[in-house]
DNA sequence: AGGTATTCACATGAAACTATTCTCTGAGTTAGG
DNA sequence: TAACTCAGAGAATAGTTTCATGTGAATACCTGT
């Protein structure tokens, strides 16, 4: 068979998606259900804007996949709307400052932020007070309400201190004609207890907080999509039910239930079935697992990589193990193929670091008189743990 | 036996350092008029 | 004289080292019975 004759049939065979573009986390329906309260209320809040009053800075607590970003995305979409046709000064800048070398330090930050009045601003060498004044230009040049959401701010304050969000709440004192209203966005419910008290209370003027869907919500979410995303019949019953349940299971995540059932989809096709099966998004939760796991294993430097690879070695001979065993096979690797060895402090935080990603379990003992480490599992299923010695083989090219 | 003090093997934190990548500046060089 | 080149100073960042301090309980060491 000619690779032309596979693209013929390809063509031929009617896929399951309508729009798969309506499984993924950047698509706005035109109805948000189960938040018309959290819709109406940070309308409310906003509102102001369109009159180009600054309106109360506004924060938004919620668990990960409670449609807080997508609640402030529509609101925001329709405001702008508005504005267009009114002929209204507002701007809306969306920056998620989880996204690793693009928003994650205060110089990047005010450097996409300048990005958005269409100035480009070098990665690097520049001052960070210099940059600070380029956005300051930037901002005043025109009168207008400029609605700034940033979300994930947790990991932007995590990494670098609050003290941009001081500046940040600051500008407006320093500004003439723009004025600027910030809406951060949290994953993390006690956030702001650890700020400084001058950012916690002006930044949370007012305060919102997105709770947990159940598991008939993200059911009746999930329906609402797949009508759009998937053609007449192609799911299995139950396989929604079970979707939700994936999803009710840890938190009511319901970004998680689209993509898993995204990724079934895709799985299904891929395989030729006729209709996805409740054994292809079994399939699917694995295959996402997984992936994040190899995705995140591969972007990490050489070093983590053997680290990695030295716990995989020890592994099959003990369950368990601890920090200095782990050392001191890392450290016969590294002489083997005559890398410089790193300190024990470095890899005691890189310990950390696979355990925070799920690779391995760590739990912190005192083992009494012969003192206190990390006692380690690997956490990974066999299937997982060959690819991931593969990977690092191919990555460190033993 | 029961109570206290030690001690181990790291954990955790803060600060400082290093290498890399980048900009900006201004001196020196070149080429055209 | 204008345009170009190129070294040097200064930044930001990721990854790391150095130095300092913390810590939980098994064991060693007392004490008084």
């Amino acid at each position: 068979m000619g690779i032309d004759n596979f693209f013929q049939n390809y063509l031929k065979k009617k896929s399951f998606f309508l729009d798969s573009s309506v499984l993924t986390s950047r698509y706005v329906p035109e109805e948000i259900v189960y938040r018309e309260e959290q819709v109406h209320e940070i309308a409310n809040i906003l509102a102001p804007a369109l009159r180009a009053e600054k309106p109360s800075n506004l924060f938004i607590y919620g668990k990960t996949g409670t449609g807080k970003t997508l609640s402030v995305r529509y609101v925001l979409a329709s405001m702008m709307q508005i504005a267009r046709t009114n002929a209204i000064p507002l701007k809306c800048i969306y920056i998620n400052c989880k996204l690793k070398r693009v928003a994650d330090t205060e110089y990047r930050l005010i450097a996409q932020l300048i990005k958005f009045f269409g100035q480009e601003i070098p990665p690097t060498g520049l001052p960070t007070d210099e940059v600070y004044n380029i956005f300051y230009k930037l901002l005043d040049q025109e009168k207008r309400i400029v609605l700034l959401v940033l979300d994930e701010i947790d990991q932007l304050t995590k990494k670098i201190g609050d003290e941009v969000l001081y500046n940040l709440t600051r500008i407006n004192a320093e500004l003439h004609n723009t004025q600027i209203c910030l809406i951060g966005i949290s994953n993390n419910l006690v956030f702001a207890e650890n700020l400084d008290p001058r950012v916690q209370s002006s930044l949370s003027e007012e305060e919102l907080i997105f709770p947990l869907y159940n598991a008939p919500q993200i059911q009746d979410i999930l329906r609402r999509r797949s009508v759009k995303a998937f053609r007449d019949g192609v799911l299995q019953p139950g396989v929604i039910e079970k979707c939700a349940a994936f999803a009710a299971r840890d938190h009511g995540d319901a970004r998680r239930a689209i993509d898993l059932l995204r990724v079934a989809g895709e799985l299904a096709e891929r395989t030729g079935s006729p209709e996805i099966t409740i054994q292809h998004l079994d399939d699917a939760e694995k295959k996402v697992e997984s992936d994040k796991i190899l995705n995140s294993i591969a972007a990490q430097p050489k070093q983590f990589q053997l680290v990695l690879y030295a716990i995989i070695l020890i592994s099959p001979q003990k369950k368990q193990f601890f920090t200095g065993e782990i050392y001191e096979l890392y450290q016969n690797l590294c002489k083997k193929v005559k890398w410089n060895v790193l300190t024990q402090r470095r890899i005691s935080d890189i310990l950390a670091e696979f355990d925070m990603l799920g690779v391995i379990n760590a739990k912190i003992i005192s083992k009494g008189r012969y003192g206190r480490t990390r006692e380690i599992s690997l956490s990974l299923d066999e299937v997982l743990l060959a690819k991931l010695k593969e990977l690092l083989e191919k990555s460190l090219s033993f």
